[in-house]
DNA sequence: CATGAAACTGGCGTGAT
DNA sequence: ATCACGCCAGTTTCATG
């Protein structure tokens, strides 16, 4: 620690902000479209590819750019049925089922969440029976709760405060 | 009717899979890291760089791909705070709370579910306390059910069946 | 700023229909 | 003969020191 007796909760020095306004812009435009050339975010920010690389760098050194991911239409490979399942866990057996969802393919994503559930699963498979051979493996360790998406009004984006 | 009768539901020309061997590993290593340049993409699976583009870009355009996303931290831009909130509407109000989702910036996602409550919505907030408001809105039209994320033991990642 | 690499384009060959 | 696909070689643009 150099001057202040804290470290900034983003981890970058002291009297720098991470997001000043240009850095505001730049995730903006990525927001958009992640595979913006440096050249291109240059010319919309109005600096120098080489300073926007630079800012960009740090950006995902610091975390606040966690990484990429690339947005596949499960319906397109053979899963057109998505479900959000809570799960209750049994006495003792919260750990097994975070392993389990790590382990199932089917599951896309896990949270952890406060209240009567402990987790919120999102599940992809190919036909409504095909779920029950997945909830079966999770009804060894507790109840579910299952929601099936109809649609899905606001697709994943970035939230913005 | 041998084989021109109707288009493959993808829209790919006959006797030709968008799911090919080849394209399953372009889908596998681009999950793994979107920005991979068709140069490398080329090597791993044994063509041309012009090939895989042709390949990536026909992806795009049926739809298996459905574009790219930055993935930032939403505690790096002053949200900490992720509750998932279920929400069931009054009636007659049901495009209203789709439409209030869309417009609310806090909201990353919002989901029509089968079940007691017909939207899932995530949502960010800099604090606890900050959720009121944004419930406060859509209590306006239903009932909310919300639960904290606490933690997220399967990160986002693309499913296979 | 210079160099090396990678992205786009058009043209040609091949195999299947 | 047609069409879809992949390779090759041209130029332009971009990334890295």
């Amino acid at each position: 620690m150099t001057s202040s007796s804290v470290p900034s909760r983003s981890g970058f020095p002291d009297g720098r902000s991470p997001l000043d306004p240009v850095n505001r812009r730049l995730l903006e435009a990525l927001s958009a479209d992640p595979r913006l050339s440096a050249a291109e975010l240059a010319r919309r920010v109005g600096m120098s590819a080489p300073a926007v690389r630079e800012r960009v760098s740090r950006l995902e050194e610091a975390g606040v750019i966690r990484g990429y991911r690339l947005d596949i239409d499960p319906a397109a490979i053979g899963l057109p049925v998505a479900a959000w399942v809570r799960v209750r866990p049994g006495p003792g057996q919260l750990p097994r089922i975070a392993e389990l969802a790590r382990r199932t393919p089917e599951v896309s994503e896990c949270h952890r969440i406060s209240g009567d559930d402990c987790f919120l699963l999102k599940v992809h498979v190919p036909a409504i029976d095909a779920l029950e051979a997945v909830l079966d493996q999770f009804l060894l360790y507790g109840q579910t709760t299952s929601s099936f998406v109809v649609s899905t009004p606001v697709p994943p984006r970035n939230p913005a405060g």
